[in-house]
DNA sequence: CTGATGCTAACACGACCGTGTTAGCATGGC
DNA sequence: GCCATGCTAACACGGTCGTGTTAGCATCAG
């Protein structure tokens, strides 16, 4: 067993090639000699780590996915349940460089996935897990009594999630929100409900 | 003069046929052969209405802004002001099969408008567009009373646009949210800001 | 030291890309 | 009826695509 190459690590470093093609070169001309390329590699040898260019996109949307869930995760430990929730919810805007990578692929991703079947169910899975994310929050909260005990928690998830979504396009987009505005407008959004 | 050609016309018919490929096929994998092919012309043809491949998607993305505009316009005539307002952020939800294409083109669009200029202007043109409908619907709805006098219009305006975009995605993608819901619950957003 | 192993890179292939160019053809004005 | 006009279609070009295939090479077990 010679050449010891950590797989996954391989994975990653390809996958992050990949992100940087598509926030320079947007997701319409990626191609795997580019990402090869970029990931400073051969295209051969990234065929032996992804044997096609179907299963490069799946993986690095699942990875945009893990990667979010896992920092969103490592939140749980702030103890002021209010922080928490701002906390969690801020790992899905992009307020810094690579939350506004993550951000941009996903939505690059997202956008192709009507007509790719594998990447529709990758979106959809993370779809209802941000929406999972959401009532849960609402819950947390409405359990130290910070937002109001009737509220439906199912309703205001869809809220909350569509808010989160919709604020993070217009950042990525636009010139007229910014990372600080937005993270504003959920604190406010969510002060609202109290 | 021979052959009376409607110019107009024929950019539509053309633009309607790349909306077509992109639902079909997504934005990756147009190709101005295939959008001919759809249109039921040749690419020689094509190419003596869009020069290039650049100006088709620009005239594509600018065409869905403008049926969604005229539309929205066409709701003045609306005298309740409540109905107004409905109608007009309607015209952004995914409600009917019209309505789902020319979202899907523009997420698309908007997607690889990073890597692109020209689109990302477009992009910004339309999201400032919407922006100032969902100040305007505000400043309405407070005219008449429907909704709090010391309304912050601007703040209010942004997330009610977060709100709507955000919907119209999750409606787009998943299946958690139908059109049902997002109408109900943008509905239900302008009813809390009374 | 040696051989087996698995990563690497280079090339081949057919297909398709965006973009020109050009010949032809149907149609309107005279 | 005939010519000019502008839409149409077909082909060419260089380039790049996704995907195989194969030879080589660096590495670790024994």
């Amino acid at each position: 067993m010679p050449k010891l190459i950590d797989h996954d690590r391989r994975q990653q470093d390809i996958a992050e090639a990949l992100w940087r093609v598509i926030q320079r070169d947007g997701i319409g001309a990626v191609s795997v000699r580019d990402v090869a390329a970029e990931a400073g590699i051969s295209s051969g040898s990234l065929r032996h780590v992804f044997a096609s260019k179907a299963e490069l996109l799946a993986y690095s949307m699942r990875l945009v996915a893990t990667r979010v869930r896992e920092r969103a995760q490592a939140h749980a430990s702030i103890a002021d349940p209010w922080q928490r929730a701002l906390a969690v919810l801020d790992e899905v805007l992009p307020l810094d460089d690579r939350r506004r990578c993550e951000m941009e692929v996903n939505l690059a991703l997202v956008a192709e996935s009507p007509a790719h079947p594998l990447l529709k169910d990758i979106a959809l899975d993370a779809q209802r897990q941000l929406r999972g994310a959401c009532a849960a929050i609402l819950t947390g909260l409405a359990r130290h009594g910070l937002v109001a005990p009737d509220l439906d928690v199912d309703a205001e998830a869809m809220r909350l999630h569509a808010l989160v979504d919709g604020a993070a396009m217009h950042v990525l987009l636009g010139d007229t929100d910014t990372p600080d505005t937005a993270h504003r407008m959920i604190a406010e959004h969510l002060r609202t409900l109290a």
